[in-house]
DNA sequence: GTTCCGCATGAATCGATAG
DNA sequence: ACTATCGATTCATGCGGAA
């Protein structure tokens, strides 16, 4: 027989993800936010001298002083154990490769930040083009910056298959593994072992594979949904909130939201602002 | 009939390619080169905080001060359109990454180099390792510095036979790549392929696949031939003259005297000098 | 000659322990 | 407290020997 053992005790609250999408300047509208209350930051702010004709576009050398306030805001609203991964590149300006970035990372390091790590995304299908002293830009740098040496990261959730060679490494240990162990307890041997034989994952690197999305938003930055996709499963687990301070088409909210994760996101341009709201009807509509 | 038209000229002085080794200081061996004499330098000095027990390690604070002289005389010796690469990568300091290759950039800036372009290698087989808050670190840097925005390049060295890169490149993919292409991807890729197919070459991009070279050379540092190979073809000719001011294992004067190139080395440790003065010799005695 | 398989090892990083 | 050394973790690659 079944036994109610707290009867009156209410229903535990379930937390139920939200969206909330704000329209206007960043440094304005994150004021809105309170403190430590956003676990990862995801955002690709407008380059320097780039998309001039929606955004105005800032130049190389302000680039730096717009930014940092922008920056001193996502720092308060980020909880201690947040990340914010912030994706830029640098364009060419005079033959040379401008150093906004660099410079940038240096000031932010001066804001508090850490600059934890700094991925590569290896842009498999870059735009085709031919100059007579440049290849084509393949890539981006997605910089990871934190509040603390400790942040939340949950490592097992972007596992990928390990090679072919696993499964007759796997046959019978060699001897190499042995001898690299022999300096363990038996205990620990044993406990590596069965971790060897349960695995079939890989850890990834630092180095992301990722196609350029193809199709068109109405949106010049290309932004694919693979991205924010993998960073939200590192950094956040469901319910946690993740903030896009430049929402533009609205793909890291929109992933957000899809992967049951709360999600913030800022636009100062109504059209795009207006395209992701429509986005969410579209969804919820087809919800309810 | 065959008319002699300078019958006592002297014959044109065949230029013949030369090997310079020099036992020291780079700073002060470089003293010994003429102005203006070299088309490319590629070189991979002791990073910061490594290979202590080989170079004695600079420590990451000292490390633009210790470069800056060096890079000064690199600047005096390269010819005006030469090409100067630089292999780095800057390691975690407690719990971020140093900032001293992007201070050392800046510095060289001022110097009067120009920043022109950041090629990334991707290390394939890149160290192992498992940490609570980091993934393995799978890239470096491969810095191109100018001294004016006219240099020598020859692309077409480079390019890549269309059917044989595609085959290669899908023979390559790992299935890491596989899982993380979704459909759209794949869509993407597939669109690429078919317009390959119209072209015999390609030009590479600014990313470099390679992996580290396994085989023991007796050095620390893993420098697979394919790198200083890839450049030497893009930034020089026949005869061209090519410094390392880090020779250490030889790679890159060993890989330009079989490409044809005038080679000059400096090592301060007299273990890889002779190492690698018994390479030449080795190749010497297989000639003659 | 090929192909297959065993094997060592690499610019790593963190945390614990020792001086 | 601060620095120095050490052990544990872990995967792609090329080589050499074997089939």
């Amino acid at each position: 027989m079944f036994v109610e053992t707290a009867p009156f005790s209410p229903p535990i609250p379930k937390p139920e993800p939200f969206v909330q999408l704000l329209l206007g300047d960043s440094k304005e509208q994150l004021l809105a936010l309170a403190d430590n209350s956003v676990d990862l930051i995801v955002t690709s702010p407008p380059y320097a001298d780039q998309r001039k004709n929606t955004y105005g576009g800032i130049s190389h050398d302000e680039y730096v002083d717009w930014f940092l306030p922008i920056s001193e805001q996502l720092y308060r609203v980020l909880k201690p154990t947040g990340t914010f991964i912030l994706n830029i590149k640098e364009k060419v300006v005079e033959g040379e490769r401008s150093t906004y970035v660099m410079e940038l990372i240096l000031a932010m390091r001066k804001q508090g930040w850490l600059w934890t790590e700094e991925f590569i995304w290896h842009k498999k299908n870059s735009y085709p083009g031919k100059w007579p002293n440049r290849f084509r830009d393949a890539w981006e740098r997605l910089l990871q910056f934190n509040k603390q040496r400790k942040f939340a990261m949950y490592q097992e959730s972007v596992m990928v298959p390990m090679g072919d060679w696993a499964e007759k490494r796997l046959k019978n240990l060699s001897e190499t593994d042995k001898v690299r162990d022999n300096s363990k307890a038996k205990s620990g041997f044993g406990k590596n072992v069965s971790n060897w034989l349960t695995r079939d994952k890989a850890y990834p690197t630092n180095v992301l594979h990722l196609a350029t999305e193809c199709n068109n938003k109405n949106h010049s930055a290309a932004f694919p949904n693979e991205l924010p996709e993998w960073f939200l499963k590192l950094f956040t687990q469901e319910n946690d909130v993740v903030l896009d301070p430049f929402m533009g088409s609205g793909t890291t909210v929109l992933v957000a939201n899809q992967m049951g994760r709360s999600a913030i996101g800022i636009e100062i341009m109504p059209e795009y602002f207006e395209l992701v709201q429509n986005q969410f009807r579209i969804s919820a509509d087809r919800l309810f």
